[in-house]
DNA sequence: ATAGAACGTTCGTTAAAAGGAACGGTTGAA
DNA sequence: TTCAACCGTTCCTTTTAACGAACGTTCTAT
């Protein structure tokens, strides 16, 4: 099972204000919460209540689930952070995933079932990626779509990458 | 500002474990809290700790963020709800958002910034969307990229619609 | 050098979230 | 009918998150 990491909300909590140049103080103020408790947060004591994360989330501009949800490499490698957004229940069934990567890491990913498809599309950072043989350069706002019924890989150079990722399955009981 | 909603907190729970055919006592004690406290946030009170969030997020098995996150028809629309992912702090600028349409919904979208695009892909339910004049039809794992520079809109018919969303705004100083 | 302002931390107080034991209501079996 | 088990709610108590003030530091300006 899963569990909840306190120290790791204090790093990231403490890494976007560091990012947007902001002091402790400023950030506190901005959020309308007492800079003790942002102290105690950042060092990664305490609890935070539901109110208290929803007014630093909407402070830093960060979707929320962006504060809490390090989750956290589902196939063991190193560099990848993959969260699922959004899983459809229909015919054909598609997965959504938010997913980023660190520089300089390569991911190989297995083929999924047959027929199925790949669509991503970049938000931000570099990503070269697509089935093995036929790799795409991907800048912002790019999108690709390939089969992923073979084997692909996604891959950074210098920079972060950050995409969303669909899985679309194939619809097996539709064909004619 | 977006300001939080204590209510919807209590009702996605509840709608949640009752999915689940699971009763508040069940759902409490396997969570490892007290029953007492859950009752109190299914009627919408009170401010849960991140400890206890996580806990009833791991139970229901939901990515933590559909918890607390059902945010909110910026534009006062009825039956869309919307949700920014993510946003790209690079040149070109990507927002993606998450958005789902009730049944029978028709959303105009006022034009974006001149060169602007935008790209769908549908999770779940079916999607008429495109600028007004080209509209297209999308079922499950379909995508879509038009310009968003026009007017255009989103409807659905007799089903939901879940889908991703990323709006891409030009770079304007890149131009050649 | 010195006063001032801002930083982040620490500590005692206060408000409130979580726990625990009752309660009335409903169901189902003896 | 009665008893037992479970439901969800409502108290009261305990724990603790949030607050506010004071603190030592560092940096800048006078």
């Amino acid at each position: 099972m899963d569990t909840l990491s306190l120290g790791t909300l204090g790093q990231h909590l403490q890494a976007l204000r560091l990012e947007r140049g902001w002091s402790l103080s400023q950030l506190a103020a901005a959020a309308g919460i007492a800079k003790s408790n942002l102290s105690r947060l950042e060092q990664g004591n305490g609890n935070p209540t539901l109110d208290t994360i929803w007014r630093l989330a909407v402070q830093l501009g960060v979707p929320f689930g962006t504060l809490v949800a390090p989750i956290s490499v589902p196939l063991g490698e190193h560099g990848v952070e993959v969260r699922l957004i959004d899983q459809g229940k229909e015919s054909p069934q598609v997965d959504a995933y938010w997913m980023r990567c660190a520089p300089h890491t390569l991911r190989h990913a297995e083929p999924h079932t047959p027929g199925a498809r790949e669509s991503l599309t970049l938000i931000s950072g570099r990503l070269e990626a697509g089935p093995e043989s036929d790799l795409s350069e991907l800048r912002p706002g790019d999108s690709l779509t390939f089969a992923a019924d073979r084997p692909h890989l996604y891959r950074t150079h210098d920079a972060w990458a950050t995409l969303l990722l669909t899985i679309v399955y194939t619809d097996e009981g539709d064909a004619p």
